[in-house]
This record gives C-alpha cells, sequence and structure tokens, in this order.
RNA sequence: CGAGUUGGCUGGGCGGUCGCGUCGGCGUUCCCGUCCGCGGGGGCGCCGCCGAGGAACGUCCGGACUCCGCAGAGCAGGGUGGUUGCUAACGGCAACCCGGGGCGACCCGCGGGACAGUGCCACAGAGAAAAGACCGCCGGCUGUCUUCGGACCGCCGGUAAGGGUGAAACGGUGGGGUAAGAGCCCACCAGCACCCCGGGCGACCGGGGUGGCUAGGUAAACCCCACCCGGAGCAAGGCCAAGCAAGGCCCGCGCCGCCGAGGUGGCGGGGGCCGGCGCAGGCGUUCGAGGGCUGCUCGCCCGAGCCUGCGGGUAGGCCGCACGAGCAUGCCGGCAACGGCACGCCGAGAUGGAUGACCGCCCAGCGGCGAGAGAUCGCCGCGGACAAAAUCCGGCGUACAGGCCAACUCGUCCG
C-alpha cells in the first residue's frame, strides 16, 4: 500500500499526468507519466483511475488495490517528482496479480523509454 | 421416517510475509508564540486499540438536523385509503374484520365511494345499460301444394322460455297463467335498500321484519369523500484562506437502470435561474422603482436603491461528524407490534476516497477414480453467494452459494 504522501491526492495533479506525461498501454493497464515535475516534489507519487466501466463498487476496490500493492515497489525506481497515473482498463477486472505485474512493467519500461527520432 | 408451512440465526476459520486509515502514548525534528517554566501546530519513527453489510445496495417512503420563509384566507398541486392500535413519523409494523386459495399448518388482497355527475366497455354478437327480434316460438293475412290432418314461401304483429356470441346478455328453481310468453302473479332461495333486537371500542357479525321484484363492470378513467403535506438539502450550513478561473441549482429532451402503472436516480447535451466584482445604459425615493409571503389570487408587509446587457469568479483547510428515537442482558405490562424500569457497554469516520494484497493449511460444498453388500473410507481436481460506508436514524424494495435452529401441519409405521 502507499501512504498519503506517495498518493495524487489533487485532481490538477492527475491532469498534469494525463496531459503532459508519457503515455504508454498494455492489455490491462495504461501508464501515464510524468518525469520533469518542477521542484519541491520530495518523491515520487502515483494515482489510480478506474472507472464503472471496469466492474461494481467491489471489482473496483479490488483492482485499485492489487495495482497499489504492485506500484509501491516500483515506485522506488522511479526518480524524485516523477508523478504516475496508472488507469485500468475493463479487463483488469479479470486478469490475474501477476498478468497485472507483467503487464504493469511492460508499461512503465515503455514510459521511460525516450521516444527515438526518426 | 416422508412431504410441507412459518419464524429466527449465520454469511468461512487459522497462520505467515508485506501494507493502509482514525485515535491514544512515547521518542525525534521543524515552525510560531513566550512571563523562558513551557504552550500550540506540522513531519517522521516505534508501540497499542479499533476499522464495511444483512443487505453497507437501490435511493422509493418517513423523520432528526441545517438554511430560507413564516399576519391571514382561498385556490391549485402532491400523497394516503378496511378497523383498532404501535411509533418521533411513515406509504411501515402488529392484531383483528371482510373477500379469495389450501385437507391442514398457513398464504394472498393497490381493501373508501359506481343511486353526485361524466366517460369507456375492444373482438365476437341481432343487441353492451333502464339494451336487444338473427334463429326459434305464437297469432293474423295473401299465395302455392295437399293423402283435407296440415305443410311451405312472403308480409304484418306478439314474445326475452329455448338456440347461438361473449369476460359479462338485465336473478335461480318450482307452480299458476297465456295464442305463445314474461316477477304478469305466488312460494322458497340468492342478492339489494330500509327498520328493529343482541354482541363488539371499531371494521363487522348473528337474528327478525318490511319493501319493490333485481340493481353489470371499470375510480392505478376523470371525479367525489375523509385525512395529511411550506421549499431546498451535509456540495445543508458556519468559520478561515486564496481570488476573476473549469461554480452551484432548477426544468424539459435523448439514452440507460428499477418498473404492470405511477414515481425516482445517473450520464450527455440544451435552456433558464442564483450570488460577489468591473463597465455601459435605464428607472426611482411618500406622484413608491423594486422586493417578500418559494406555484397563483386576494390581502398584508418591507422599502432606497433597483433593473437590463456585456465581460466574468471560487470545490483549498477546519467545523458540522458520530452518545444515538444506540446496543446487550434481566424483570414487569401487553395476544402482538411495542412500552417502562434496572444494570452494563462505546462498536468505522475515509475525502482521487482507509478497512487490504499475496501465499499455505483446515472446515463446509461439488465432480471424478478406487475399495466395500452397504453405512462409509482413501486419493485427485475444482472452489467460496450477493455485494462495500460517505450527515445520521426508522422502514420498504431488490440481490444472495450454502449451512444451522425452533415451532406447527398432513401422511405412514411402532408402542
Amino acid at each position: 500500500m502507499l501512504a498519503a504522501a506517495q498518493r495524487l491526492r489533487r485532481s490538477t495533479d492527475f491532469a498534469a499526468a494525463v496531459r503532459g506525461g508519457r503515455r504508454a498501454g498494455r492489455g490491462t493497464v495504461v501508464v501515464h507519466l510524468l518525469l520533469d515535475e518542477p521542484a519541491q516534489a520530495s518523491q515520487a507519487r502515483a494515482g489510480f483511475v478506474v472507472s464503472k466501466a471496469v466492474g461494481n463498487a467491489v471489482v473496483r476496490n479490488k483492482v485499485r488495490r492489487r495495482l497499489r500493492h504492485l506500484v509501491r515497489p516500483r515506485l522506488d525506481e522511479l526518480p524524485a517528482g516523477a508523478t504516475v497515473v496508472v488507469r485500468a482498463l475493463p479487463s483488469a477486472a479479470e486478469a490475474s496479480f501477476e498478468t497485472l505485474g507483467t503487464d504493469l512493467d511492460a508499461a512503465l519500461a515503455a514510459a521511460r523509454r525516450p521516444r527515438r527520432p526518426r
């Protein structure tokens, strides 16, 4: 789980990450990663978006809690000041814990890899 | 033992490794204040307590609470509908009444009024409300045929006993009566209206009498009667900070959900309204602009500022916010719902939203294989229903894998 300081608490933070960050999708999740957050942010923070399309309240809670446990160790590997928004897709409701983990790793790696000029 | 009815309880357990939130304690650090004793606030670490449901759900009904409004009257609108109770209140609950179903335990009922008025009653049928002659029955007349008894065609009239249609055809049975028939008359029965007696707080029940012989259904059709109802909602509302930026509320339409109807909610888009600021224009201060009585009218009150257009805001923090129509036990009153008294307990409080994630074992359950006459045993695999607080209570409605308990009914067997 994540402590309060490691979570996104404002809708403006979500908007900044989703609009300004780099996006990468893998099967069950979509990751928005914003690296160049200006100063004063001590450590990396994460937020989650689980819409009603995923399922009812019980299913949404389960998906969000699984994603939090998966994101926690990976947050330390990100640079300070980074902002991550993980959005769950409807298929996340049926996915296993392992599938969610591999999809999250793949999406995070794709988002961190700078886009090469062709 | 089998079949069933009703009510209640429960809603997996244990362990390991990582974690989260509120509160309390200790330590540490930073900021502010200081009468230098310390006080207040924030961060981090450790320890401890507690941490989703019977439906937390849908948000349908009723309240508490908050703000707005509150001289009064009337109208409109909405809701409820057997009776008596219970309750803060209810459209809820209990008991009873009436009607219907079941051998029975018991279950079901949106259960005021159809002689206040209006409307509607599809299809079928001749005719659907104080109706109706299609066939039939009966009488008369003309004509044809005749075995002289009568038969048939047509027209006029009588007739609601019979046939046929329908969910429903204007009481039923028997007798008298008649050309044939008919409550036309009579007896009994059913039903209706009124009166009397008895029982019940009451809905109503039991008995008797009189009357006219008969009255259809539908009120979640309009309507009538009785009773109830100000409006908006915790994003209520209060305080603080920031401050012109993506605000809030209401009403239709479309889609979706619950759904018989009615009603209600969510999302998207459209329209309208509200409050603070700036600019421009206009109106007005006893010759009264404008506003309030949250839909309208009368009437009343306030009143020096107000109206229109354009530009155009704020969802950060704290409080509200958890001791309450509270829960458990016992006793008493009551058929019961429920009430009273005594004693004990404190049981979530998030805000991009905590209450968990992963793994192992066990207990229910299901399936397969093997052993056994069978009860059963062993192994393997699958695998925990429906669904999560958001101001708080009381209900209703809906979803739900299973498991357990009690009372009662019917049937069979034994004593």
